[in-house]
DNA sequence: CGTTCTCCTGAACGGCGTTCACTATACTTG
DNA sequence: CAAGTATAGTGAACGCCGTTCAGGAGAACG
């Protein structure tokens, strides 16, 4: 039922019809089960009848990329200062990330390739802009910032999935990992990192006098 | 001439034999010709026969980010503060990675499984522990910059061989890369993150008014 | 009705990581 | 020096993989 209700029973397959499969295998099953061939057997076709809507996998990939990206809770920035909006936008993103299994991994290539994947970059640099930094910083700040948001999370997604197959868990590893209480704020590593990130942009501002840096708090 | 002299002339391998042959075919050939076959045709044996060194191909790749990491040149510390000395660490281990083609690649991978790779987040653990900082901050900086340092590289790195690919270079691409004079500093990019990075660990520190913070610098 | 665009078939190609039973060579020990 | 045990590797196969290519079926459209 994925485009019409054809009578003789063969549903053709759209372009998103086929990423929407892959997402489902690349969830359900991880990425290394996600294969051309399996793919092909979900959709009902042939593997070759893939490379109609890609030219290759990689190109899949990227567009599974894309809609994991896509996938992100839109952040409100009504009432919030700058550094609480990129700490909300970067939860989103990594949250997009961590919500389909080995989703950072895919993430993390596609980006690494060069290939889509820029609504991230661009969510954190309108963020950040909103700090009254000029565009250049902003760009950079938010670069350095994606680096380690789908760093961290590919990073995290490995362990959770390791724990996960080795049953044993161990419960001081647990509580190594979560030191304090983490009553509404980010997990330990995660929180710590953008926190980092944001007094390191909030100083720059600071060190330069010459600054028209409108804060557009309140 | 790999171990000994032997007078049957069929040199047997060790597994640093391996190691090495291994990072020689990625350096020329790059990660997609490193496969199990390629790597038994150049030393000379079959295919199979690497799996008496190595349980598997991932083990293989570990040992192979290991050596990338080991080849970081040796940073000294005499007379310099901690900010001077995280950023010089900084630039040693993104060297590293860059010096090997696919060598962040490699990298990248390996320390998201878990496996490896743990030279590089000792090795800035210890620089930002210079500064006095408690140890559990100094761990969590470091992890922070590992991912920055590794993700970066690894875009760069793919960046430059699709250069080299796509023989046309554009030079308008090349000046905003390299907006003003890099003269023995880092390339933009690069060192505006490990800068914003040693911004906000600071930052960290001026928060917290009880804080011994001897400040090493000579 | 005939053309054109869309989506897929069927079959193959070359290559991949890995397993397994079985050697051959070197180092140690009695 | 003979025997025994690590060490290093053989040869052949298994079941996968991404990708190519000529061709065909079915819907859309004039």
């Amino acid at each position: 039922m994925s485009r019409s209700d054809n009578t003789t029973g063969h549903a053709r397959n759209t372009r998103d019809d086929v990423v929407t499969a892959a997402l489902g295998i690349l969830d359900q099953q991880g990425l290394p089960d996600l294969t051309m061939r399996h793919l092909a057997a979900t959709l009902g076709i042939q593997p070759s009848g893939l490379y109609w809507h890609f030219p290759n996998k990689q190109a899949l990939l990227a567009a599974v990329s894309d809609r994991i990206i896509a996938g992100a809770r839109v952040v409100d920035a009504a009432g919030r200062g700058w550094q609480e909006r990129v700490q909300a936008e970067a939860a989103a993103l990594r949250d997009a990330l961590l919500a389909f299994k080995d989703g950072a991994e895919v993430v993390s290539s596609t980006l690494a390739l060069g290939l889509g994947a820029e609504e991230l970059h661009r969510r954190l640099a309108s963020a950040i802009d909103a700090g009254g930094f000029d565009e250049e910083d902003s760009g950079l700040a938010a670069a350095t910032m994606v680096h380690f948001i789908v760093g961290h999370a590919f990073h995290e997604q490995q362990r959770i999935q390791a724990e996960h197959l080795g049953a044993v868990v161990h419960e001081r590893t647990l509580e190594r990992e979560r030191p304090a209480g983490a009553a509404g704020g980010q997990p330990g590593a995660f929180g710590f990192g953008i926190t980092l990130l944001i007094a390191g942009i909030e100083a720059r501002r600071t060190r330069i006098p010459s600054d028209p840096a409108p804060v557009g708090n309140g």
